[in-house]
DNA sequence: AATGGACCAGTTGTACACAAATTTGCCCCC
DNA sequence: GGGGGCAAATTTGTGTACAACTGGTCCATT
């Protein structure tokens, strides 16, 4: 396969996102542009432009003279977030929502797995990881390019204020949360009930924003 | 005041976003950046940014050797992109609205002016420039800040769409159908009642798409 | 005449040097 | 001892030269 400069940029970005958001990066860490660039084995324009893009989707803030700091999210825009990431994920039901292939109901089945080995070994950061990957999964339920895209958008700027209460919290009664609704959203899209699936996705947001918010 | 790096680059962003949205640049157009850089008096370091900027919101397509080009959006992922801007301006009523404050009122009734106007005098171009300011008077009737950037994101990318059918319909209509909207949003705003004005704006989304799609 | 290849003009991508800005530490002065 | 200011170090922003790549053209060959 070919290596396009494109394909060398979304790699860049995407490492450096999920760094931020499984905290490898918390947010006050200054990114330094020369060693990064280092690091990838590359010159700092290229990097620049992956910096560039993650400080529109509001992750770093690159101020000059200074440096590139990860952002830190008020607690005023996050309840905000939270609501309209809400309300999105129902809309994943509503708006052309993708047909139920055997492919789907088999990732379903292999996040269910993956999640009761969770449950004999809680760990945050595998708990972190496993959350992303399924909450793609989520998105992938819309053939809308419009909705995933934003949703995602969302997700990543929310998910490490997610991650940073994680320690306040019982990890083992959230990975059995979790795991639970892994299992609703399998038997919802097993019944051919995408809205459902959406619905659940929904309510669990919601209630994962209210626990959250009783920490803080 | 001063002006910061960042205010150029939200200059050069904005403008070459309008000019695409208002067809100065058509799709398929390929921006030089070399003459974009001379033409802002800067060099193509700094557009460069603006230009991937554009690209990441999927206005502008860079391909390395070939240009830049202004992107063309598929009918099917139009006609996504508008359910999801359909469901969104509902959201603003629903979301954290933001409180109805005399300049709010006096805003919209300057855009009645507007529009009235308008109709006397009806032309594409002051249309789709009094759309697009209109528009953002309407995300401001939320306050919350993800909503408000999705939607001004997507609006951008259908706006153009919308311009490019309106030679093939009746303007005079149009505008007609506009100004009533401004009149109706207005009234439901002097009674205090953003739900309501967020539902003319979802029904009027709606109906416009209907219209546009009638013509394709 | 058709076809293949090499060259050329033009464009975006990358690297690097330098400018602009901020912080920090130090020194001097009061 | 404290405060102000200056300079050095560090960092991001900008300009520029060059590399990588594409599309088209022209010419030679079959």
């Amino acid at each position: 396969m070919s290596d396009t400069p494109r394909d060398r940029l979304n790699r860049l970005h995407q490492v450096l996102r999920e760094r931020i958001c499984l905290l490898d990066y918390p947010p006050g860490t200054r990114l330094s542009e020369e060693a990064l660039a280092a690091e990838f084995g590359t010159s700092r324009t290229p990097l620049r432009r992956a910096l560039a893009r993650l400080e529109d989707e509001g992750l770093v803030s690159s101020v000059h003279g200074v440096g590139t700091l990860v952002t830190d999210v008020d607690i005023g825009e996050m309840t905000r977030t939270y609501e309209f990431r809400r309300e999105l994920a129902g809309l994943v039901g509503r708006l052309t929502p993708a047909p139920i292939t055997p492919d789907i109901i088999a990732q379903a089945r292999h996040f269910e797995q993956c999640a009761t080995q969770l449950r004999h070994a809680p760990d945050a950061r595998e708990f972190a990881r496993l959350n992303m990957e399924f909450f793609h999964f989520g998105t992938s339920l819309t053939e809308n390019e419009a909705l995933r895209d934003t949703s995602e958008r969302l997700y990543y700027k929310t998910a490490r204020i997610w991650l940073k209460s994680i320690p306040r919290m019982d990890l083992s009664a959230e990975v059995a949360i979790f795991a639970d609704e892994i299992r609703d959203i399998r038997a919802a899209l097993e019944s051919g009930d995408t809205m459902g699936a959406a619905l659940i996705r929904q309510a669990h947001i919601s209630m994962c924003f209210a626990r959250l918010h009783a920490q803080a």
